[in-house]
DNA sequence: TGATCTTTAGAACCATCATTCTAAAATGGC
DNA sequence: GCCATTTTAGAATGATGGTTCTAAAGATCA
């Protein structure tokens, strides 16, 4: 009972992610959550407690998605720390240019309005993940040498969120995924190649 | 007559562009903008059609603003093209971070709902000039041996440009400027130290 | 079957918004 | 000062949206 629930609700949360993702919290209306999901209105209500709730239950669904493809990539002993991220984003690159819809997370955080408190505190702890994975990944790569050992490890990080974020504008402008990743590569083999300054 | 129309017209311009620059296009009622601007309802429309057309003439103001502060530092003689490049990031982070509105352009690009077409043709034609100016800067830093010649003067401005992008989204997620600013000195350290490969 | 509880579909409520209409006020030329 | 034109403020229009209410339908279990 209270599992069949929960399944109907991850199954609502998926439709709704779809609706969201593509078009923003402002331009999905409840109406087009109800028809979409096949959820009743009122039982939508009761199980979520209303429209923000909803957009907040699917943000956290994207990130859960996206966070287990990264780190999984980004842990795999198996690949050199620099391919790991470079699949990382040839992931995140086709996903975003295919659907046109760039990152929900840029989206969420670009919306109009003043800055929702809780979404922002949501993208602040999916950062942090992020943030954390990276580094691990860049000291693997310094640690083998793959990279220089005089570069900031917290910059080159910050550098690869960065990135990402702007892809996810690229992505809603139209760009190609060879556009976007042709900005990876280079990025990663100025890495690769940089000399002690 | 029509050159003071054309100076109210400007000014309201001024006035709905922090409107919309702050909150995007969607939480902006033209009430808001008729309060404002001081520009009477109906004489608004009369002069720009509707609210798409005040929108799309903000976003032009913001966009040639930017260009000419841009433009201006980018062809400095007396500046070293690297040099002119970080300036030019300085100066958006400052912007962006101190009023936490980001950048108009991807404000407008990441938008809930569909794409609009006249917003992305725009954000095109802007797109286009300030990757001239960073490929005419990035060949006299080639000329000048500030960087390796063997990089791909293409996949660095589209680099600025997609970390420009970031730097926005990061902006409306609360970054500071200094977060935001070690983002660009690394990537120009990188350019900077890089080796023949 | 029948009584109780839950779920449902649709109406109702209240608010907001872009745009247009209208009648009053202001302006400008003579 | 007076008439023609422009400008204005506010109401009207038509539409949508989030949320809640309600009465009917359905499920549960004895």
């Amino acid at each position: 009972m209270s599992a069949r629930l929960q399944t109907d609700k991850s199954q609502a949360v998926e439709v709704a992610k779809e609706l969201f993702w593509r078009r923003g919290f402002e331009d999905v209306s409840i109406e087009e959550v109800v028809k979409a999901t096949g959820f009743n209105r009122y039982a939508l209500y009761t199980a979520f407690g209303g429209k923000r709730e909803i957009f907040l239950a699917t943000l956290d669904a994207y990130y859960q998605e996206r966070r287990s493809i990264f780190l999984t990539s980004l842990d795999d002993p198996d690949t050199a720390p620099l391919e790991a991220i470079r699949r990382v984003f040839e992931f995140a690159i086709n996903e975003m240019a295919e659907r046109g819809t760039g990152c929900m997370m840029c989206n969420a955080a670009t919306a109009a309005g003043d800055p929702d408190p809780l979404v922002i505190e949501r993208v602040e702890t999916y950062l942090e993940e992020i943030r954390s994975a990276y580094i691990e990944a860049l000291q693997r790569a310094q640690a083998r040498e793959e990279i220089n050992t005089t570069i900031s490890i917290e910059a080159e990080a910050a550098l690869f969120i960065t990135l990402m974020f702007g892809l996810g504008v690229h992505a809603r402008r139209g760009a190609s995924s060879q556009e976007m990743m042709s900005v990876v590569d280079s990025t990663i083999s100025l890495l690769a190649n940089s000399r002690q300054p």
